[in-house]
DNA sequence: TTGATACTTGACAGCGCTGTCCAATCATCG
DNA sequence: CGATGATTGGACAGCGCTGTCAAGTATCAA
C-alpha cells in the first residue's frame, strides 16, 4: 500500500501553509496565480488526493450523494446510476445506492442512514419521489434532494423531468395517424406519478382527434410483464378487439406482445403495440418495439448537478425544475391500422 | 435539521466516557453487561448514530464498500447491488458505486478514487474480475477486493463463483435428454471467463453422450441480443438446421428466439432454445426461456460479507473462496426434439 | 509620504471518533 | 489476608482536513 499523502506534505513540497494548499483545492480566490501554480505542481508530483473522510469531518461537504430506488426496473436504475456518475466525476463526488423497500417500514431504513451518513444530496426515483415519509424524513435531517419524474406536489422540492403527457399523447397521435380508431391503453403503476399523466395524454390525443375510447379498452397494470400479459388478455381476448394497444411502459408492451404471439396475432399487421421507456427490453424482442425513449441518463445528470450546485432556493421562489425532452423511437410493432 | 447527537452526548447520558460508549459501539469485549446496557439505552433514548467519516478518518474502517462494474447487464448489475446491500445494512456500511469504462484508461478512473475513499474492500463483477489493470492498481493501493464469477488465475485473491462448466454440462445434459441429437451452441464475450467455462461444459455434455458436435454448430457471440441474433441467423439460415441452440445467455437466446419468430420456427417444437442467467427478459418473452439461474444475489452477498469480515489470509494458502448453487429453471422454450 | 483599502497567507482550533496506554477495580489463590 | 492477574473504565492524542480570524503585504489616492 502506497504510503498516504498527506495535505501537509503537499505544503511543505510547494512551501505554503496547509490552509494555502486547501484552498488551491477548494478553488477558493484570493490566491496568487503564481502561489497556485507552484501547489498544483506540488500535488501533481506527489500525486496527492484529498481524504474523503477529513474533508467531510471538518468542512461541510461530503462528497456524497445518495440514489434511493425501490423495486426499480434494473434498466432504469442502471441509467439514474450512470447519469448521476457521469456528472459527480468531475466534481470528485462519489455515487452511493439505497435500495428502499416501501413495503417495509421505510422511516427505519432512511433515517439511520441519514444520520450516520451525512449525504450532500439525494437523489429520488420513481416511485419514491413521491413517498411521504421518504420526503419528510429527508427535510427533517435536513438533506437537500431532487425528485426525478415526480407525480405532484411539484412546488415542494426541487426536481427533473420530461413531459410524460405530452410523450403520451405524441405517441397516441402517432397510432391515430397510422389509421387506428380504436385503441387499446394500459394504465401504469398507481404509485407512480407518471402513471396518471401518460393516462391523460392518450385520454387528451383521443379527444382531440374526435376519437372515443370505448368501453372496457383501458386496463389497469402495474408496469410489470405480467399485469401487462393479464391486462392484454382481457383487451385481446374476446372477438372484438382493438387494433392497437398503447401499453404505459415497455415491460407491459411485452407482455402485451407475449399474449399476441400466443394468440398467433401478427404484429403489427393484425396489431400495433407501443410501449414507454425504452428500456434495453424493447430491442429484446421481435418485433422491436416502438416506445418513448427518456432521458433518463440526462435527467439523472441534472440531478446531481442541482444538488452539487446545492442552489438555495428564496423564500417564496418555485424550487428550481428541468423539463427534458423525450423522444418517440417508431419501430417495428406499430403499423398501419388493418383494413 | 434535528442538532447532531455525538458520542459525548450519550456518554453523559450514560454516565461512562465516550471511550465506553465506542466499546459498545464497536462490540469490543471487556464491558461490563449492566454498562453495556446502559450505554444502549442511552443510545436509543438519544436516537444516536454515529458518524461515519469521524469513524473512517480515526478508526481503519471506511464502512464502505464499492462495486466495480463495466457495461454491464443491469439485470446483473442490479442484482449484485441488492445482494451486497442486503449484507452490509446489518453491518452499517454502505454501498458506493463505481461504473469502470474499461475502453478508457482504466487506471485513471480506479487509482484516484481509491485514493480519495478508503473504501473496506471493493466487490468486481465480470468482466472487471479478470481486468488486470484493475487488479493491480487495487492491489498497489493496498485494497482487499472480491472477485465475482473470475474466468482463471483463481489463486490470486479471494473469489465467489458457481459451477458454469457443471451448469452448461447440465443444461446440455436437458437438451440431450428430450432427444435432440444436433445441437447449436453460441460462445459468450470473450472476456468474460465466464465463456470458456459454459463452452466447455457443454462440449463436455456432447463428449460425455457419444455426441458428435457438428461443424458450423458452435458460434462467437459477444452476450448482446444482436450478437445472438446475428450467429443464430448463421444457424438457422439454411435448411439444414440444429434442433436445438443454447446460447451463453439469455440476451442472445432472445436474439435466436427472434429469429425463430422471424422464420416462424415455432419453438419449442421445431426448435429449442436454452439461455443463461435468468435475467428478467428470460420471462419477458413468449415461449417464456428454460435457462440456468444463477446466484447473483447470493454471491454478491458472500462477497460483501468475505469483505466486512476482512479475513486476512495467510501466507501460502490459497485465498477463501466459495462455489454457490445453480438452478436450472426449465419452462417452455425447450420440449422434445422433433421426430 | 501616509493612511486606507484591497488582496494573500498562515496559525490554530476543532469536526466526532478510535487507538493507545494507564489507572482503578475486582476476583482468585497460596 | 496480601499478592497477582484479569477485567473494566477513562484520559488523551491524534486521524486529515476546513472554518475563523488575524497578520502581513501590495496598491493606490490624497
Amino acid at each position: 500500500m502506497s504510503a498516504k499523502v498527506t495535505i501537509h506534505d503537499v505544503a511543505r513540497e510547494s512551501g505554503v501553509s496547509i490552509k494555502t494548499v486547501s484552498r488551491v483545492l477548494n478553488r477558493e480566490p484570493n490566491v496568487k496565480a503564481d502561489t497556485r501554480d507552484r501547489v498544483q505542481a506540488a500535488v501533481a508530483a506527489l500525486n496527492y488526493r484529498p481524504n474523503i473522510s477529513a474533508r467531510s469531518l471538518a468542512g461541510s461537504k461530503a462528497y456524497l450523494i445518495g440514489v434511493f430506488f425501490d423495486n426499480p426496473s434494473p434498466g432504469y436504475v442502471t441509467d439514474v446510476q450512470l447519469g448521476a456518475i457521469a456528472r459527480c466525476r468531475q466534481e470528485g463526488y462519489h455515487l452511493i445506492v439505497e435500495p428502499i423497500d416501501s413495503t417495509a417500514d421505510v422511516e427505519d431504513q432512511v433515517a439511520p442512514m441519514l444520520a450516520t451518513l451525512r449525504m450532500d444530496g439525494v437523489i429520488l426515483t420513481p416511485p419514491l419521489s413521491d413517498h411521504p415519509v421518504v420526503l419528510s424524513a429527508l427535510e427533517r435531517e435536513g438533506v437537500s434532494y431532487v425528485r426525478i419524474a415526480p407525480g405532484g406536489d411539484i412546488d415542494r422540492a426541487p426536481w427533473v423531468s420530461m413531459d410524460d403527457r405530452l410523450a403520451a399523447y405524441e405517441m397516441t397521435k402517432h397510432l391515430i395517424d397510422l389509421g387506428h380508431r380504436d385503441i387499446g391503453f394500459i394504465i401504469g403503476h398507481p404509485d407512480h406519478g407518471a402513471s396518471r399523466l401518460r393516462h391523460q395524454g392518450f385520454l387528451d390525443a383521443m379527444r382531440d382527434a374526435g376519437l372515443a375510447v370505448r368501453d372496457g379498452r383501458v386496463e389497469q397494470g402495474m408496469f410489470s410483464f405480467r399485469s401487462g400479459f393479464e391486462a392484454a388478455e382481457r383487451l385481446l381476448g374476446g372477438s372484438d378487439r382493438p387494433t392497437a394497444i398503447f401499453a404505459s411502459n415497455d415491460d407491459m408492451a411485452l407482455g402485451v406482445m407475449a399474449v399476441a404471439n400466443r394468440l398467433r396475432l401478427d404484429v403489427p399487421n393484425a396489431l400495433s403495440i407501443a410501449g414507454f421507456d425504452d428500456t434495453p427490453g424493447a430491442r429484446i424482442t421481435w418485433p422491436q418495439l416502438t416506445t418513448v425513449r427518456q432521458p433518463i441518463f440526462a435527467m439523472a445528470g441534472a440531478a446531481a448537478d442541482m444538488l452539487m450546485d446545492g442552489v438555495e432556493r428564496e423564500e417564496g421562489a418555485p424550487p428550481p425544475s428541468k423539463v427534458l425532452d423525450f423522444e418517440l423511437v417508431v419501430r417495428e410493432s406499430t403499423g398501419q391500422a388493418p383494413a
